[in-house]
DNA sequence: CTCACATCGAACTGATCGGTACCATCTGAG
DNA sequence: CTCAGATGGTACCGATCAGTTCGATGTGAG
């Protein structure tokens, strides 16, 4: 077979071209960290050339940028629909430690991806990426633990959230499956605790 | 000044050129990453030559090793001593939470050392040091909630673990300079709910 | 005093990095 | 049918990467 330039069959349509990229670029560069696979091995594996990921992306760091952005609308709309399905507080906090334990469960789970990217490139736009992720998730858990009735929402959401990282790391780095259950009792049992009755 | 290949008044000792390189790579290593920072920039910074670093320490990878082990024992001697300061179980958890909100705030802070090189090197020998890093705090922490009469203090010292660990990453995500506070309480509340008696 | 050794500085290697340019070839819209 | 545009493939650029080598020059132990 020769390597043509455009194959025999090919689709040849920007945008699908450009999701597509999005979606491998997703994988490998989680798999493999940010600075772990650079553009030519990358799109060696994607199977396009780097002038259509330059001409889509325009750089590396606009593929990292993208790639982040969809992470991160994914990861928010999960947890999101984990709580609008929960009847009352507590099943909506319980529903959120079981969305990650299923993600950690993920046979390819390698840790959150934005905060390992914010991590890898302390500096760069993943940092922005990773405080709104957190943002989100802190206004969701605040909102659980308001609806609770908990004495101070605040405080008892940025347990939540402490928890709900934690977790993550552990699942990562310490190889607990585990953890998202331990984490998810912990948060119930701080979540009962807090009550307006509870003392400080 | 001409550039001598020994300096007019050095001192020659090898050991102690050996930690002297090992604790300007720490600082290094820690605020730029390990792949943010090459071999010559690196030499650059610490004021010694290539060799020099090549003969102490053989490779790039063995130099990390080192600081990666050097800075796994003093945090485990940090928080050991905590433990060992405190009287009862509640002021040794309280003790080591302490000690993370002092970590926290340290001007350079930037997450942990350890845990950020297994994220950016997640294949590597980095992941083992996390690993044993993150055991020995689990063994700690287990301590505490044996010695506090839980029910079931692995799962508590888990859980605990959990909230020490989350604190350290929203401390430097999330700019939370409260968060190891947060999660002291959080940790106080879990142990008070987590006695012989209470319900699991 | 002598000499092994530590160190510096610089040159060098081969590989890889992100990014650009060019062209042949194919698709898809007019 | 025609032609703009999307794509693959390849070569190329300058910079940087980790690592090696060598000579000049100093220190420190005998």
């Amino acid at each position: 077979m020769c390597g043509m330039p455009v194959p025999k069959g090919a689709v040849l349509d920007p945008a699908q071209t450009r999701a597509a990229i999005l979606d491998a670029a997703t994988v490998l560069l989680y798999q493999r960290g940010l600075d772990g696979i650079g553009v030519a091995k990358l799109c060696a594996a994607i199977g396009i050339s780097k002038e259509t990921l330059y001409r889509h992306f325009g750089s590396k760091d606009g593929l990292v940028q993208d790639v982040l952005d969809a992470r991160h609308d994914r990861l928010a709309r999960s947890l999101d629909d984990a709580v609008d399905a929960g009847a009352d507080p507590t099943d909506q906090l319980a529903a959120v430690f079981d969305v990650l334990a299923r993600w950690h469960a993920e046979p390819d789970f390698r840790g959150c991806a934005i905060l390992n990217a914010a991590t890898q490139h302390h500096a760069g736009p993943a940092r922005a990426v990773a405080a709104r992720l957190l943002d989100h998730r802190l206004d969701l858990l605040t909102g659980i633990a308001a609806r609770s009735g908990a004495s101070d929402p605040a405080r008892l959401g940025r347990q939540l959230l402490t928890l709900l990282t934690g977790a993550t790391v552990l699942a990562d780095h310490h190889g607990d499956a585990d953890a998202a259950e331990h984490a998810k009792q912990a948060a119930l049992a701080l979540l009962r605790s807090a009550g307006p009755t509870a003392t400080l």
